[in-house]
DNA sequence: AAATGATTCAACCGCACCGAT
DNA sequence: GATCGGTGCGGTTGAATCATT
């Protein structure tokens, strides 16, 4: 029973890659393109998992990759993105260019944790600490924040609340005081009452204002029909986050990109709410 | 200079999803 | 509708590197 395993581990190598493995793998891609791992270590000449193959690539051969540190404009918007997408590393690094899902994870986990805890706020649910458990009569939004996924088995779909369920067509999150930016945890925000009191952000989504990119034209009708979705790869069911974002235009905009397989028409989706329209 | 602890990040693992059959 | 293979994602691990004593 079962399935079988994604390539023979026993005659597969494993651990750090060498200059030889890389360039074997970076010629082969180059020759053929992406798509098909399964196959491509063997015909690359590779004693390497499929997996692994896309993984070297993906993370650290691509050409495309940006090497070197995060500005903080990058951090803010890391920050951003993950208080309205939680722990979904592809999604924010879609809004990075020539950033990898695995880097702003790691670069989540060793940096930004520390600098959100050096404000004081829960890295989890970007509320301030010791305001968190005490908060009560919490908005939409901030339910939002307070269920975010931690939990590995939270739908995508029941991340981002807070755009989701808002009433109206912007949603504006507190701006952090500057006394927050230390260890100040009485959190001005806390006391700015409706107006999303504990998620310290900023982040104005006005859906009304001019749209760095189209929503897709096939999204709108494959909407409206959807029901529940369940998960986050929502190609048929989705739209571009960027069109609700209200992301700069251009580069900052990668949903068009496709794979070279062409499973990924958008890059960066969120799943559409049942009964919602664009 | 050596030992120890802390941090970083590339890589692995398991799972979930999608498309094909 | 059920099953299977391929792919992608998020969590975790552990070796390498850095900082401190």
């Amino acid at each position: 029973m079962g399935r079988s395993p994604c390539c023979e581990k026993a005659h597969t190598n494993k651990g750090a890659w060498t200059k030889e493995e890389d360039q074997r793998l970076i010629g082969y891609i180059k020759a053929h393109g992406e798509g098909c791992w399964r196959s491509l270590p063997k015909a690359a000449g590779l004693l390497r998992c499929g997996k692994s193959c896309r993984l070297r690539w993906m993370n650290y051969l691509r050409p495309d990759l940006k090497r070197g540190n995060f500005t903080d404009d990058d951090d803010e918007l890391i920050i951003k993105l993950h208080a309205l997408l939680g722990n979904k590393w592809s999604l924010i690094a879609g809004q990075l260019p020539g950033r990898t899902d695995n880097e702003i994870k790691n670069y989540w986990n060793t940096h930004i944790k520390r600098k959100l805890l050096n404000r004081g706020m829960d890295p989890h649910t970007h509320r301030p600490i010791s305001a968190g458990a005490a908060a009560s009569g919490l908005t939409t939004a901030s339910n939002a924040a307070s269920s975010f996924p931690s939990s590995p088995a939270a739908p995508a779909s029941r991340l981002p609340n807070a755009l989701y369920t808002a009433p109206t067509s912007t949603v504006s999150f507190a701006r952090p005081s500057p006394s927050d930016d230390g260890h100040s945890s009485s959190g001005g925000s806390s006391s700015d009452g409706p107006r999303c009191p504990d998620l310290n952000l900023d982040l104005d989504l006005d859906l009304s204002m001019s749209l760095p990119c189209s929503p897709p034209k096939t999204a709108p009708a494959a909407a409206s029909t959807l029901h529940t979705p369940q998960h986050h790869h929502q190609q048929k069911q989705s739209i571009c986050l960027c069109y609700h974002l209200g992301v700069s235009n251009g580069a900052a905009c990668t949903c068009k990109a496709a794979s070279p397989a062409g499973h990924r028409v958008f890059r960066f989706l969120r799943p559409m709410e049942e009964g919602q329209y664009i």
